[in-house]
DNA sequence: TGACTCACG
DNA sequence: ACGTACGTGAGTCAG
């Protein structure tokens, strides 16, 4: 038999440092938890016990088994945010079938120590997971101790025998007792010998055997009189402390291996539990069904039994729920469970009639789908996904059966089909919720429309020159391998330049170059580092060429060409649930980070081109961020600067350096700008004078005075800080929330990002609610107007319209009408307007 | 899979 | 004393 023996407090508190914060959606913290199922999981494959016992302190002990007048339990307190995650972690692993072992009186490391004697008494081995050294004392012939530690900001596991503990400390397992008997330990309020630390002390021991023999030889020559002094001062001290180092081996808990063989637990309260803490992935790493997650009352009536049927031509008249389900979908209607293919016929023409309401988890794809099949879906009233989206932005991905374990949702029904059961309670629970949080607006007006637009740009794509692309690539091989050559022989030899830790080597090894930070794996070789490196060594210059180029080819050249269709259009994939202040995303590819700051870069713009007989048109909002910042600050300054019409970066240039506008220099116009950037992010000096050079003082003088001058935005920042603080969440002009658990957590570089938050997302929310609301207004009146005009791409602030000649003017006119009059605020908005043949044309 | 790097707003 | 600006996605290496 084999017994893993886990000090859950101890192991606990390693995962939880180990890991970022993570929190579930109404905040409760669970980063804990999921490092602490992840360990056990990992120890569990490696060691295949037979069984496991997982010991943990008892919260608050009424009394100490050790007694000692200077014993005060002074084991630092744990922090609130792992504190809260304790209950939830027993109750998941009890589910799991593992048996949790506390003793009144007896904290975990003397339950190791009394289950490793047991085990070992009855033959057993048994292995012992903790990050506490103290515990390698129950090292033996059949225990060993699994040391988690982290070295150099990792995590490593140290496997430790006896031999172990001999190679690392020269003393027998046994024998560590009475080394803390001499040396203490503070956190364990063990005194020790004043002025004797942990190399006088294993010194001592590895000669002298016990502390008994220490003191026996007291007056041998090979110890020196200064710590023979401090030896004859302590003696009863060290005689104290060699009781309280030793861990107990009485405990009472079962003593039999069998005890803790992993009984059934409760698989369906384990997989509620994980749902309602939001781990999914953990459930599935623990192979528990999703379906089983759902709620279930006791002693509740069988459901009914609902089988599924082919979607047949025509439904019985009522509205209908659909979600995707296996490779195709699952419709029901009166009760009844449908299954249908994407290319179904029946299918399709319910998407299109008119007249049947339709709630759906995922509207975009059925809204591609029926466009797909030359059609267009029609009356869909809700989308299941964006309404889990709003209400939680921060999720990771919407799945209808895992929310509705998570929602507390109850079947409806029972269907071999997991969705089927679910999907009318979850859209009303959903709609309910949004209801309360005052969500729907968003929903209806913003989200649900949106992704009948994104729809049509996915379906539309974009035209590219593939030819063009491909002989762009072609250059761009011929320098790579050129400048690779070059960098080895200037290097002095060949190594993987695109290993940031080859380079490093490189370059902070053999070449010897001042290395500037660190990062967890070596030497940082970023850009940064790099330029500051310009002029010390010729390869630099070189690498720095090399990286631009590589990028250029691996990820634009190849990664786009890999997503040309047949057709010569990329249809990227804009994602309208994947960013946590409401802003699309693309991928596949991602089509909002096409190089435009360096010429070289910015050639590429040239390969998106419009067909024969059409245009591209681009429009992007001017300062939209500043110009929120401006409007929901209530700041007159700024508003007064925008309503004139100033160069605004020039004119808080010449507020905060205190020059006439006229006088502002291109450098101060450039160190304001950074300025604005930085406050619209949460600024700080230290990254401020990382962006414009300066020293930190004079970053620091210009936030002050950019504050003073515009005391709207101080007092907005102020205002919205304390706000999320009080309500745990920020939200936009149009209502969007994120929640922000950051703000609520002890760790004071937490709180600061929170803050960091806080400021920016209501800006940048704010600004993605306004385009998209733009988005919709376009697509309905080129579609009104009857215009075969479209939208192709979304760049944040930018957007492109594909448009033929002959439309191109009026395209034009309602793509900057509808961005500038999306929303009506202080400060008005500017769209401007450009056209080309190419994408680089239209945007110049 | 996570870390690093770098492209965009 | 410490770490250090908001939001994304993709390619690459290395454990």
């Amino acid at each position: 038999m084999k017994l893993l023996a886990i000090d859950g407090n101890s192991i606990v508190n390693r995962a939880f440092y180990g890991i970022k914060l993570l929190t579930t959606k109404d905040g409760r913290y669970t980063n804990g938890i999921v490092g602490f199922m992840n360990i056990l999981l990992k120890l569990l494959a490696d060691e295949q016990p037979n069984a496991v016992a997982v010991a943990f302190d008892l919260p608050a002990p009424t009394f100490r088994h050790k007694q000692y007048d200077g014993y005060k339990g002074t084991r630092k307190g744990m922090p609130e945010e792992l504190a809260q995650q304790m209950q939830p972690l027993k109750e998941l692993l009890s589910d799991l079938g593992y048996r949790i072992v506390t003793a009144e009186g007896f904290e975990a490391d003397d339950i190791l120590g009394t289950l490793s004697a047991a085990a070992t008494a009855a033959g057993d081995e048994c292995v012992i997971a903790t990050g506490d050294r103290d515990s390698l004392q129950l090292v033996g012939p059949k225990t060993r101790v699994l040391l988690a530690s982290t070295q150099m900001g990792r995590s490593v596991t140290v496997n430790m025998d006896e031999a172990a503990v001999r190679e690392k400390y020269g003393v027998s397992p046994k024998q560590l007792i009475e080394v803390k008997a001499l040396m203490g330990d503070a956190s364990d309020n063990i005194p020790g010998v004043a002025g004797i630390g942990e190399k006088t002390a294993l010194k001592l021991i590895s000669q002298f055997e016990t502390l008994d023999g220490v003191y026996a030889h007291i007056d041998s020559e090979d110890i020196r009189p200064a710590v023979r002094s401090k030896l004859q001062t302590d003696k009863e001290k060290a005689e104290m402390s060699r009781m309280l180092a030793e861990i107990v081996t009485n405990a009472p808990v079962p003593q039999q291996t069998q005890e803790y063989l992993p009984g059934p637990g409760n698989p369906a309260a384990a997989a509620r539990l994980l749902a309602s803490l939001e781990m999914e992935t953990l459930r599935k790493k623990l192979q528990l069904d999703a379906a089983a997650a759902l709620p279930r009352q006791a002693n509740a009536p069988a459901l009914p039994q609902c089988t599924p049927a082919p979607l047949p031509g025509t439904l019985p008249a009522g509205d209908s729920c659909i979600a995707p389900a296996g490779d195709g979908f699952v419709v029901v209607a009166q009760g009844a469970v449908y299954t249908a293919a994407a290319t179904d016929a029946a299918f399709l023409h319910l998407l299109a009639d008119a007249q049947s309401a339709k709630r759906v988890f995922d509207a975009k794809a059925l809204y591609t789908l029926a466009l797909a099949a030359g059609s267009e879906a029609q009356n869909i009233v809700f989308d299941g996904k964006l309404a889990a989206y709003l209400l939680n932005p921060a999720g990771s991905g919407y799945d209808p059966v895992r929310l509705a374990a998570e929602y507390g949702v109850q079947p409806a029904f029972a269907c071999e089909i997991p969705e089927a059961g679910i999907l009318a309670p979850l859209f009303d629970k959903l709609a309910a919720a949004c209801d309360a949080q005052g969500l729907t607006k968003l929903l209806t007006d913003i989200e649900q429309p949106l992704s009948q637009v994104l729809s049509s740009m996915e379906y539309t794509g974009i035209q590219v020159d593939k030819k063009g692309i491909e002989d762009f690539g072609v250059e761009l091989r011929q320098v790579l391998a050129e400048e690779l050559e070059t960098i080895y022989e200037l290097v002095g030899y060949e190594f993987n330049l695109n290993s940031p830790k080859q380079l490093g080597d490189a370059l902070f090894g053999k070449l010897g170059l001042p290395a500037k930070k660190k990062t967890k794996n070596g030497w940082s070789t970023n850009a940064e580092t790099l330029e500051a490196l310009r002029g010390q060594h010729p390869a630099i210059e070189h690498i720095l060429l090399y990286r631009t180029y590589q990028k250029l080819s691996s990820t634009y050249i190849e990664g786009l060409l890999k997503e040309v269709g047949p057709n010569g259009r990329i249809h990227s994939t804009f994602s309208q649930t994947d960013t946590r202040t409401g802003r699309i995303s693309s991928n596949e590819p991602n089509l909002q980070n096409i190089p435009i700051r360096t010429e070289l870069g910015s050639r590429l713009r040239r390969y998106f081109v419009a067909p024969q007989g059409s245009v591209l048109l681009d429009a992007d909002y001017s300062q939209i961020e500043l110009r929120i910042l401006a409007a929901i600050s209530g700041d007159e300054q700024m508003q007064q600067a925008f309503a004139n019409h100033e160069d605004i970066h020039r004119s808080t240039a010449s507020r905060i350096f205190g020059v006439p506008f006229d006088l502002v220099t291109p450098q101060l116009r450039s160190r304001a700008k950074a300025v604005n950037f930085g406050i619209v992010y949460g600024i700080g000096a230290f990254s401020l004078a990382k962006d414009t050079g300066v020293s930190v003082k004079e970053a620091d003088h210009f936030i002050k005075s950019y504050l003073a001058e515009y005391s709207g935005v101080r007092q907005y920042m102020e205002d919205i800080v304390k706000q999320g603080t009080q309500q745990g969440y920020v939200t936009t002009l149009y209502g969007r929330r994120r929640p922000l658990p950051e703000l609520a957590a002890a760790n004071h570089n937490i709180r600061a990002l929170g803050e960091r938050m806080a400021m920016n997302t209501p800006i940048q929310g704010t600004a993605a609610d306004i385009i998209k609301l733009a988005m919709i207004k376009v697509y309905r009146r080129m579609k009104q107007e009857g215009l075969a005009a479209k939208l192709v791409l979304q760049v944040h602030d930018e957007l492109i319209v594909e448009a033929p000649q002959n439309e191109a003017d009026r395209a034009a006119q309602i793509l900057g009408d509808e961005m500038e009059h999306a929303a009506d605020l202080a400060v008005k908005l500017i769209a401007e307007v450009g056209r080309g043949r190419t994408w680089y044309d239209a945007k110049g």
